[in-house]
RNA sequence: CGGGGUGUAGCGCAGCCCGGUCAGCGCGCCGCGUUUGGGACGCGGAUGUCGGAGGUUCGAAUCCUCUCACCCCGACCA
């Protein structure tokens, strides 16, 4: 392709939306624009970006036995009122109605359709194993859509979905699902690790991710590792053990209250009582589904939102407001304990249970309480792991520790076992004639966030370094002077060498000067650039260099798809 | 939805407080010329319902009211 026959606005300045580097890249080197919040165009460079990147996802899953479909985007709302997640998801679903009044929703997700497909379809244990997929537009009004790709309310994603008749079918269909995700990714350059997740909305019995993993802004989550197995869970699902427990006391002490004066927070507290705050005992007030309840951890830890809503088993968790917290402790804010709390869930982290003789607050003001243990002092409704792993705890596998680093989503699968199949009413028959609902799996793949994740990962101060298998070209051919007869012959030769040899290849032959070509080319970033320039032309030679590094081959001009062909070898 | 902020030329912004040569700057764009290996220079030029509606006023980009869009923080995230 010609530069001057494609349409490449690549900005100088930064647009104002745009915070992350990747985001920024994408708009200034015009592979995007906005329409709208979270709706983007995607334009030349961008377009042929994800025909690369979905090319791969398409070898791999057909390779891995998924078949290829595809269904709308627009539904009838009936579908999901069926399994029932028309009342469960919430703002985040796309509503409209047509001309008649019928409800209609804008897909999010096609777990209701596919199953709706298959239900009556699909009657036989013998037709199953089953796995379909399709790479389609999806739609989430978002709550706040923000970083480009990366959180748009419209975005394409491809999404696989698996049929099995029993839990033995079901894992290999995972599996096999879980090796593709990492073919693919490994073939587009990124190097992913898979983690626990929780199931959250999509229900189910267990889910994994696909992380990239960056160092910059744009980790979205924090993720934990351990330094020695396979460990590895988001934040939300990681669990652990604590490396440097507190020691037991033996003896239990009177509880005995005391002034703090002015001393609300953990870290004013500790200071005056001049005590760890693995010895305090926080006591949050929040609100699930509105009903106020009580949260007790240790006061160097972070509650784990996701844990106690789980554990609670409500769809809405939030902090309670002041008003509240003071009406339930009949005191300020800061100074909450379990002792006289009016009658609410006491939900307790269980590392308080292996605590003595602790400090709470005193429900009044200004006025904590030491020496305060559970069971003696006050009673339970329940004991569980409610708070956030840190950097440092052990492993809950092995003897190895954690550590905590951030990470892109770019893919996920749920166990979903029967929760759509079950509700509704998506039945086949077993091999003694039994009426079963299908086990069934959910996988999905950000077709654009993806490559957004790979600038997040590969880019440098003038702009994005792509892997090569999901670059929009491989080669951009940068003729220094194309208006001079002999600089443009050489290019038009190299071009038409590298695309007779099926080389993806993108000339430059605009009659900028060098400056600006060359800050395009570092801008869009082509794994390979070669330049036409006078001196070596002279010795009918060219640059070549691949975009990662500063390193210039000069080549011959009638060798310059050997060496190009050698170099795009030995690179990501 | 709560808190904060921004809408002025394609992009980045100044002007707003204190109403009156304030319709401006840089980049980009068009023309001519010179230049030509890391975002050139000179000369000439085009481009705006100042987000929208209403109001105050002799007069509004500027003050007031309403409204829309977008951005940031939070809640949320299949």
């Amino acid at each position: 392709m010609r530069w001057t026959q494609t349409y490449i606005p690549t900005l100088r300045e930064v647009p104002s939306e745009a915070e992350l580097i990747s985001h920024q890249y994408l708009l200034r080197g015009g592979y995007i624009r906005k329409l709208a919040a979270g709706v983007y165009i995607y334009l030349p460079l961008m377009q042929r970006v994800i025909e690369k990147f979905s090319r791969i996802v398409r070898e791999e899953m057909n390779r891995a036995g998924a078949i290829e479909i595809t269904m709308p985007v627009l539904h009838p709302a009936e579908v999901w009122q069926l399994s029932g997640r028309y009342n469960t998801v919430g703002k985040e679903q796309m509503r409209l109605k047509d001309r008649h009044e019928h409800e209609l929703v804008l897909g999010g997700t096609h777990e209701e359709i596919v199953t709706y497909l298959l239900k009556g379809e699909l009657k036989s244990y013998k037709q199953l194993p089953i796995n379909l997929y399709q790479i389609q537009v999806k739609f989430r009004d978002e709550i706040r859509p923000r970083f480009g790709l990366m959180r748009g309310r419209e975005f394409i994603m491809k999404d696989a979905y698996t049929f099995d008749a029993d839990e033995k079918s079901f894992d290999v269909s995972y599996q096999k699902m879980v090796d593709a995700y990492f073919a693919i990714f490994k073939r587009a350059g990124l190097d992913t690790r898979k983690v626990e997740s929780d199931t959250g909305a999509m229900g189910g019995k267990a889910a994994h991710e696909f992380m990239l993993i960056v160092d910059t802004e744009g980790g979205e989550q924090n993720l934990v590792f351990c330094d020695r197995c396979e460990y590895a869970a988001n934040m939300e699902k990681a669990t652990f053990r604590e490396a440097n427990p507190p020691a037991l006391e033996s003896e239990l002490h009177p509880v005995k209250e005391v002034d703090t004066p002015q001393a609300s927070t953990i870290e004013e507290v500790t200071a005056l009582l001049k005590v760890e705050a693995k010895r305090l005992v926080k006591t949050l007030i929040y609100l699930g589904d509105g009903k106020p309840v009580a949260a007790l951890i240790r006061g160097d830890r972070g509650l784990n939102l996701t844990k106690l809503k789980n554990h609670l088993g409500v769809n809405e968790l939030e902090m309670a407001p002041p008003s509240i917290v003071e009406k339930i402790t009949k005191c300020p804010v800061g100074f909450a304990g379990p002792i006289g709390l009016p009658n609410i869930p006491i939900i307790v982290d269980n590392e308080i249970s292996r605590l003595r003789n602790f400090i709470t607050g005193a429900n009044k003001f200004e006025k904590h309480l030491i020496n305060v243990n559970l069971g003696r002092d006050f009673k339970a409704t329940a004991v569980a792991d409610i708070v956030e792993a840190q950097a440092g705890e052990k492993c809950p596998l092995c003897e190895g520790y954690l550590t905590i680093k951030r990470g892109i989503e770019v893919g996920n699968t749920f166990m979903l076992g029967t929760k759509y199949s079950a509700s509704m009413g998506a039945f086949f028959l077993d091999a003694e004639g039994n009426e079963k609902p299908f086990i069934m799996g959910s996988y999905g793949i950000g077709i654009t966030r993806t490559p957004q994740a790979a600038i997040e990962k590969y880019h440098d101060s003038k702009g994005i370094i792509w892997p090569k298998n999901i670059a929009p070209y491989l080669v951009e051919i940068v003729p220094v002077n194309y208006e001079k007869e002999e600089h443009k012959k050489a290019a038009e030769h190299i071009y038409k060498e590298l695309v007779n040899n099926d080389v993806d290849c993108l000339l430059d032959d605009r009659l900028d000067r060098a400056g600006v070509k060359f800050n395009d080319a570092d801008l869009i970033g082509i794994p390979v650039r070669i330049t036409i320039g006078e001196k070596s032309l002279k010795q009918r030679r060219v640059e070549i260099k691949y975009r990662g590094s500063d390193n210039v081959e000069l080549v011959e001009l009638d060798g310059v798809v050997a060496v190009v062909r050698k170099l795009l070898s030995q690179v990501n």
